[in-house]
DNA sequence: TTATATTGTTACCCATGAGTAACTTAAACT
DNA sequence: AGTTTAAGTTACTCATGGGTAACAATATAA
């Protein structure tokens, strides 16, 4: 195994134990210190795979993204009308973040210290909201999707999916399948009985 | 003016000062003195109003309480089936959640430091979380709501409206009630087309 | 095997910010 | 008026924790 990629899986692993720890005990409450120890290393050597604290969260942030545009890319690809993309994309959502690092990053995507690094997430979070936007402007051009404002929809979806990331434990008793099938048909009919 | 009456009258507005800054800052990042720097007092003046900077969450929490159940006492209370009721504690809440107080403790319910506080929290959350349960169940029992998993739903029926408190501003672009009409319609009949 | 880059360590510095002690001023009740 | 209680101030303490400098060990490459 080369150098490069040895540091790569360590960075990872860093990622992975800090994620873990954000998410449990809250970016703030958790130290440097701690992080190290779940790593089995001291601070200093933190610094030698990322810039400072703040870099974690952007590191959590770049894994995120690529995962969730490549599900988007991969949603997007596939053939179906936009209703069909839309549930795809849920259903993937749903996959996707019970990741540690995505999970963190869903929940920290806002407190950024730094002003570019609070852009640069600002921007990359937009990005995505626009591309499921597209979906469901799609839907509406394909008829599968009722008329609505596709801005205010998506932000509501985006609310509810990633609150789930809160709460949601695979390990749990809850299952799986049962969570994605509620969320597609709220998604889909709502919960008002049609008689 | 009575003097515990002026004495609430400060605290609510130390509350509102904080809350803001909470929001605008979050809550590691505003120091006491930020917020005393607001009120116009120095920092030991707040600590004959609060007990601690947690204390400021907690009171903000009893705001909340009371103002969320408020809310569902008065739409329990008013006839009309399960649908209709919920329906009406939408639009409520989606009124309620712009009020700073309440968006700041929406923001950090979740970050209790001390123990007896974090579960006051827990319990006060589910209590609310229940009586929103108890609607759709009863909506299902009258016939107005669909069988669905109503723990499921009354979740991610939150995450979608507390995230509203996150993005949403009175002032801003975005007729109040065309929000409340999209959350609506989506709670309502989803967003799939049925032609 | 020796030179060099890579990881890692110990031991610090230093800013920040929560919380307190001791004191002053202003108000309110008798 | 004079005494008491409320409200506020200045001036500290002190723990925490991010970040760094300087040094040590280990692996890679020549």
């Amino acid at each position: 195994m080369n150098r490069e990629e040895k540091r790569q899986l360590k960075l990872d692993a860093i990622l992975r134990h800090a994620a873990a720890a954000f998410m449990e005990k809250g970016y703030y409450k958790t130290s440097l210190d701690d992080i190290a120890r779940l790593h089995n290393v001291t601070k200093p050597t933190l610094y030698y795979y990322v810039k400072n604290k703040e870099d974690i969260l952007i590191k959590c942030e770049d894994v995120a993204s690529v995962r969730i545009n490549g599900l988007l890319d991969q949603v997007t690809a596939c053939a179906g009308n936009g209703f069909i993309q839309l549930e795809n994309f849920i259903r993937g959502y749903i996959e996707i973040i019970t990741d540690d690092i995505i999970r963190c990053h869903i929940r920290h995507r806002g407190q950024r210290e730094d002003k570019a690094a609070r852009n640069a997430s600002l921007k990359m979070h937009r990005g995505i909201e626009h591309r499921v936007r597209e979906i469901f402007i799609k839907g509406m051009n394909d008829g599968s999707i009722r008329d609505c404002n596709s801005t205010i929809i998506a932000i509501l979806l985006f609310d509810a999916l990633n609150g789930i990331s809160a709460w949601y434990r695979d390990e749990g008793e809850l299952n799986h399948e049962e969570l994605v099938q509620q969320v597609l048909l709220l998604v889909t009919e709502g919960v008002k009985n049609k008689v």
